[in-house]
RNA sequence: GGGCGGUUAGCUCAGCGGUAGAGCAUCGGCCUUACAAGCCGGGGGUCGCAGGUUCGAAACCUGCACCGCCCA
C-alpha cells in the first residue's frame, strides 16, 4: 500500500463509522473477561462541545480504549441530561420570536415543543463528541427523560418518600425572579458587587426620636417586622422592647434583642424582614416575627407593598428610597462593597422566597457517602479532592428538589382537591386515601434535573429492574468529570447510588484540570476567550487535539492550551506518518506477514530498539492505570520520535540495503515495532494510527489477528529483557559517542555531509573493550558519518592536532579541518572543565565530611566514591586535552 | 473569614532527599531520497522569599509574598 507523501487527518477520520458499524464499541455483557465499565458525565442536551468537554471526553476514551484492547470487557454508555432551566429557556426564546409564551401556548403543548426541539437539536453535542473518537457504546444512548429512566426516578422518589428522606415544606429559598423557579444551594453563585449601605431611620411610634438601621436591600422595608440589635450593644439598652413605626407603611414594629446581630455593622440595629432575608428568616422564627411576603415569583412588588404594590423591585427600591429622602428619613448613603446571591443560569439577581417546596433530608445520604470514601471504596485522583468533597459533605443543607418548571419529572405526588391530602406514589391513586375524593390533581412541580443525573450510573443499565447490564458493568470503574462538578454529579452519585443499590457507583474518581487559554485565562463566554475545540479540530487534526490535551493533563494542574502545543502534535503526527512511509517503503517486495525472527538472530541495535519498546510498553502501561496521561503521552513522543525515529530507523537503513537475512530481520524489527507503537498511540491518537496499521497489517504475524486496530491486543511488556546488562551499556556508550563527535563536528565546522575520523579511547582499556567496541562502532559511524578507531596504547603522537571531548567512560577525539577555530574550541572545553570541578568539588567535600561518611549509607557513599574517580580522571583529561589542543597549534 | 492548588529555562510543564530535565520558542550549521511539519549542534535556570529539619533540600517542615480556585 502507498502512502501519501503528507498526512491527511480528516482522510484517517472516516475510520470511525467503519468502528461503529463493526460493532467494536458495543458492549456484551455475556462476553468473558474483566469488566471495564463507565458513564459519560451526561453533558447539558442544549450543550455545544467545549473544551471542557473535549478534555474530558479525550481522557475517558484513552482509558475505555486501551482497556478495550486489553482485553476488559468494556462499556462506555453515552447520553444527555434534559438540563431542566436551560431547555425550557432556550424553546421560550424560540416561541417568544413566534410571539408566543409557554402560558399561552399550555403545559402540554408546550412540553411537545420541547421535545421536538430536542429531536432537532438534542443529539448536536453527542454527534460532536463522535467527530472526537469517543468509543462509546450508541446502541446503549441514554436521555434523562426516556422511559426507563423516568421510572428509576420516580421509583427512588416515593421511596425516599417512603422512608421519611423526601418531605414538603413553605420555608424561605432561594429563588430566580426571571427563570421563576426554586433553586437549589448548588445553583446559586455569589458575585461581589459595588452596593451601597443605605441608613435609614426608623422613629419611634411615640414621636421621640428614631433608630436608625444600615442596610443594602431597602426596597424589602416594607416587609420589615422588627429591629434587632446585639442584646451587648451598650448604645442600645434603653430602647429594648420599645416600638417604631416603620416608615411609608405605618406598621408597629417592636425592637429586640439577639445575640446574632453583629454590632459592628452599620449602626449595630438591623432590620428584620423574615419573609425576604436568610438569617432574618431564621432570627424571626426564633422570635415568633410575622413573615410579610411583599414580592412575587417575578420579583414585582404584591399588595403587602402597600402604594409600592405592581413595581418592579428595581422600580421600587429608587420609589422607597425617593420616598424616604423626601421624608428626612434617609440619613445617609455609603458605598459598601458586598455579594450579591445571583442565579448561576442566567444570572439574575436571586430572591429569599416563601414558598412550599419538596427536599431530600440529606445527613443521612451524605454519611453513608462521607464512608464510602473515607473507607477508600471510591478514591479520588488526584487525591485531595477528597477534602473538597468531605468539606462539602459534612455542611449540607437539605436538598430542594422542586422546581417550578415545565420540563423535567413531573413529581409523582397528588393532591386532594377535597381535603388538601398529598399521596406520593408511583401512579396515580385511585382516590384520596383519607377522604375518598376522587379529584386527584398531580403536583406541579418537576424535580431538579441533579436528581435524574444522580441516578445515572445505574438508571442508564436498567435500574431498578435486576438487568444483565447492571449485574455485569455496575459498580463503574470510574468517572472522570471536572472539579466544579464533585457536588453537582459525584456527591450525589455517591449519595443515590449506595442508597438504593448498596454499593458504590464507581470505583475511581478522576478530576481532570481545567482548561485555560494561552494566558492562563479561564474560558468565558464573557471574556470572549472561548476556543472551539471543532474549530482547533479542523485546523490541527483530531488526533494532534486528543494528544496534546494528553500530555497536558497533569493531574492537579490547570491545563493551558496554546497553539504552539497544538503545532507540536501536528507535527507529531506528520512524523508517524512518514516513519511509515518508510516501513511501508522497505517491506515493497516483503513477505506477508514478515516471519519473526528469533532473538538471538537479531543484531544489537534490533535488540536495542526491542529493548526500548518494552521500557516504554511497560512505562506506558503503568501510566495509563495511575491516571498519568501526561506521562504516558510524553513517553510515546520520547519513544516514537526519539528512539525509533532518530535511532532504529537510521540503523536499519544498513541491513536493508544488505539484502538477505539482515534486511529480513531488520524488517522483522521494524514491523514489530511499528505495529506495537501504533497499538500504544491508539488510544491516543485513534485515526491516524488506525490509518496506518491497516497499511501494515498484512505484513503482521500474528494467529487470529484482529481486523482493526481499535480492537487489536494492547501491548504488555514482556518478561525478560532482550538485551543484556553489558550490551545495554554497550548501546549507552554508543549513543553517548555518537553525540560527542556531532557536537565536536559541529564545534570545529566539519560539513554534515562530510565524514570525520574519530579515535575512541576508553578509560578502562584492560576490559574487554575491543569487542565491545566492535558491536557498536559501525552504528556510531552511521550516525555520526564518522571513521571510527580505538586509540593506540602510546597515545601522544595520535593525539596531536585532535580535538578532544571526554565522557564519564573515556574519551573521543577528532580529527579537525585544516582551519578551525581554536579559540571556540578551548572555551567550550574550558566551560566544560569548569563545570565538572564544580561536580568535583561538590563531591570531594561530600567524602571529605565526617558526618556524611558516619551517616550516609553504605550504597551512597560507594556511588559518591565511583563518581568521585569518574570525574577526577575527567578533569584530569580535559586539563591536559586543554595543554595538548594550545601546543599543537 | 475558612480551605485547596500553584510559583523550576523566554513559554508550557516534568522531577518531589544525592551531578537541574523535556517539549515548544530562540541561535548556528545542514534540502544527508521517510519526514524542512525535517536533521545535527549550541545558548539559556542563585528551582518565589525567609527560616528550620538533614551529612546533604528544587524536593520535607514553618512562616511570608504573589497568582488562581472553592466554600462562607
Amino acid at each position: 500500500m502507498e502512502l501519501s507523501k503528507t498526512f491527511d487527518p480528516e482522510s484517517a477520520e472516516r475510520w470511525y463509522e467503519r468502528w461503529v458499524e463493526l460493532g467494536y464499541f458495543t458492549a456484551d455483557p455475556a462476553r468473558p473477561g474483566p469488566v471495564f465499565s463507565i458513564v459519560i458525565p451526561p453533558p447539558n442536551v442544549t450543550g455545544q462541545l467545549h473544551l471542557g468537554h473535549a478534555l474530558n471526553v479525550t481522557l475517558q476514551d484513552i482509558i475505555v480504549r486501551a482497556r478495550r484492547m486489553q482485553g476488559y470487557n468494556t462499556l462506555w454508555v453515552p447520553g444527555t441530561d434534559h438540563a431542566g432551566i436551560a431547555t425550557q429557556n432556550v424553546v421560550e426564546r424560540e416561541i417568544a420570536k413566534e410571539g408566543t409564551n409557554r402560558h399561552q401556548m399550555g403545559r402540554e403543548a408546550f412540553e411537545r415543543r420541547v421535545w421536538q426541539w430536542r429531536e432537532t437539536y438534542g443529539g448536536r453535542i453527542l454527534h460532536q463528541l463522535r467527530r472526537l473518537g469517543a468509543s462509546c457504546d450508541w446502541t446503549r444512548e441514554r436521555f434523562t427523560l426516556d422511559q426507563g429512566l423516568s421510572r428509576a426516578v420516580i421509583e427512588v422518589f416515593v421511596r425516599l418518600h417512603q422512608q421519611g428522606l423526601i418531605y414538603r415544606e413553605r420555608t424561605l429559598i432561594n429563588w430566580c425572579p426571571r427563570c421563576e423557579t426554586a433553586l437549589s444551594d448548588l445553583e446559586v453563585s455569589h458575585k461581589e458587587v459595588d452596593g451601597k449601605l443605605y441608613y435609614i431611620r426608623y422613629p419611634f411610634e411615640d414621636g421621640s426620636g428614631a433608630v436608625t438601621v444600615a442596610t443594602t436591600r431597602p426596597e424589602t422595608m416594607l416587609g420589615d417586622t422588627a429591629v434587632a440589635v446585639n442584646p451587648e450593644d451598650t448604645r442600645y439598652q434603653g430602647v429594648l422592647g420599645r416600638t417604631l413605626r416603620l416608615p411609608l407603611i405605618g406598621r408597629a414594629i417592636a425592637i429586640i434583642a439577639d445575640a446574632s446581630v453583629d454590632s459592628s455593622f452599620g449602626t449595630g440595629a438591623v432590620k428584620i424582614t423574615p419573609a425576604h432575608d436568610f438569617n432574618d428568616f431564621a432570627l424571626g422564627k426564633a422570635h415568633g416575627l410575622d413573615e410579610i411576603a411583599t414580592m412575587d415569583g417575578r420579583g414585582r412588588m404584591t399588595a403587602a407593598a402597600g402604594a409600592y404594590a405592581g413595581m418592579d423591585r428595581g422600580e421600587c427600591r429608587i420609589a422607597v428610597l425617593r420616598d424616604l429622602e423626601a421624608q428626612g428619613l434617609l440619613e445617609k448613603t455609603q458605598p459598601h462593597r458586598h455579594a450579591l446571591a445571583v442565579c448561576s443560569r442566567c444570572d439574575t439577581v436571586l430572591e429569599p422566597m416563601l414558598s412550599t417546596q419538596w427536599f431530600v433530608k440529606i445527613k443521612p445520604l451524605a454519611q453513608k457517602a462521607i464512608a464510602a470514601v473515607r473507607e477508600g471504596r471510591t478514591r479520588f485522583h488526584p487525591r485531595f479532592w477528597e477534602n473538597t468533597y468531605f468539606n462539602w459533605m459534612e455542611n449540607l443543607h437539605d436538598w430542594c428538589i422542586s422546581r417550578q418548571l415545565w420540563w423535567g419529572h413531573r413529581i409523582p405526588a397528588y393532591h386532594c382537591g377535597q381535603c388538601g391530602n398529598t399521596m406520593v406514589a408511583a401512579h396515580k391513586p385511585a382516590a384520596c386515601d383519607r377522604c375518598e375524593s376522587v379529584r386527584l390533581v398531580q403536583e406541579e412541580d418537576v424535580l431538579d434535573t441533579w436528581f435524574s443525573s444522580g441516578l445515572w450510573p445505574f438508571s442508564t443499565l436498567g435500574w431498578p429492574d435486576d438487568t444483565p447490564d447492571l449485574r455485569r458493568y455496575y459498580p463503574t470503574s470510574l468517572l472522570v468529570t471536572g472539579f466544579d462538578i464533585i457536588f453537582f454529579w459525584v456527591a450525589r452519585m455517591l449519595m443515590l447510588g449506595l442508597e438504593f443499590t448498596g454499593q458504590v457507583p464507581f470505583r475511581d474518581v478522576y478530576i481532570t484540570p481545567l482548561v485555560r487559554d494561552q494566558f492562563g485565562k479561564k474560558m468565558t463566554k464573557s471574556r470572549g476567550n472561548v476556543v472551539d475545540p471543532l474549530e482547533i479540530m479542523e485546523t490541527y487534526g483530531t488526533d494532534a487535539v486528543r494528544f496534546t490535551l494528553a500530555q497536558l493533563a497533569v493531574q492537579g494542574r490547570d491545563l493551558i492550551l496554546s497553539n504552539d502545543r497544538l503545532a507540536a502534535s501536528r507535527a507529531f503526527a506528520n512524523k508517524i506518518w512518514n516513519a511509515a512511509r518508510f516501513v511501508m517503503m522497505n517491506l515493497q517486495d516483503a513477505a506477508h506477514p514478515v516471519a519473526p525472527v528469533p532473538k538471538d538472530k537479531l543484531g544489537l541495535a534490533e535488540r536495542w530498539i526491542l529493548s526500548r519498546l518494552r521500557s516504554a510498553t511497560a512505562e506506558i502501561n503503568a501510566a495509563i492505570d495511575a491516571y498519568e496521561f501526561n506521562a504516558a503521552a510524553s513517553r510515546l513522543y520520547h519513544f516514537i520520535w526519539h528512539e525509533f525515529c532518530d535511532w532504529y530507523i537510521e540503523l536499519s537503513k544498513d541491513p536493508l540495503r544488505r539484502g538477505g537475512a539482515d534486511q529480513h530481520a531488520a524488517r522483522y524489527v521494524l514491523v514489530h515495532c511499528f505495529d506495537h507503537l501504533l497499538r500504544l498511540l491508539h488510544p491516543f491518537m485513534p485515526f491516524v494510527s488506525e490509518e496506518l496499521w491497516q497499511a501494515l497489517r498484512p505484513f503482521i504475524d500474528e494467529p487470529g489477528l484482529r481486523a482493526h486496530l481499535a480492537v487489536a491486543a494492547f501491548p504488555k511488556a514482556s518478561d525478560e529483557d532482550p538485551l543484556t546488562q553489558a550490551e545495554s551499556l554497550a548501546m549507552a556508550h554508543c549513543l553517548e559517542a555518537t553525540e560527542a563527535i556531532n557536537s565536536s563536528r559541529a564545534l570545529v565546522g566539519v560539513h554534515p555531509g562530510q565524514r570525520v575520523a574519530a579515535l575512541i579511547k576508553p578509560l578502562d582499556q584492560a576490559g574487554g573493550f575491543t569487542s565491545e567496541f566492535d558491536t557498536w562502532k559501525a552504528y556510531a559511524a552511521v550516525m555520526a558519518r564518522a571513521d571510527l578507531a580505538l586509540m593506540p596504547a602510546e597515545d601522544a603522537a595520535s593525539r596531536r592536532g585532535k580535538v578532544p571531548s571526554t565522557l564519564a567512560w573515556g574519551e573521543v577525539l577528532i580529527e579537525p579541518p585544516a582551519a578551525f577555530d581554536v579559540e571556540k574550541t578551548r572555551n567550550s572545553l574550558r566551560k566544560k572543565l569548569n563545570e565538572l570541578r564544580g561536580h568535583l568539588d561538590k563531591h570531594r567535600a561530600r567524602l571529605s565530611n565526617q558526618e556524611f561518611l558516619q551517616k550516609a549509607s553504605a550504597d551512597t557513599r560507594e556511588e559518591m566514591e565511583e563518581r568521585t574517580v569518574e570525574l577526577t580522571s575527567q578533569v584530569g583529561l580535559l586539563e591536559k586535552q586543554l595543554n595538548q589542543l594550545s601546543e599543537s597549534v
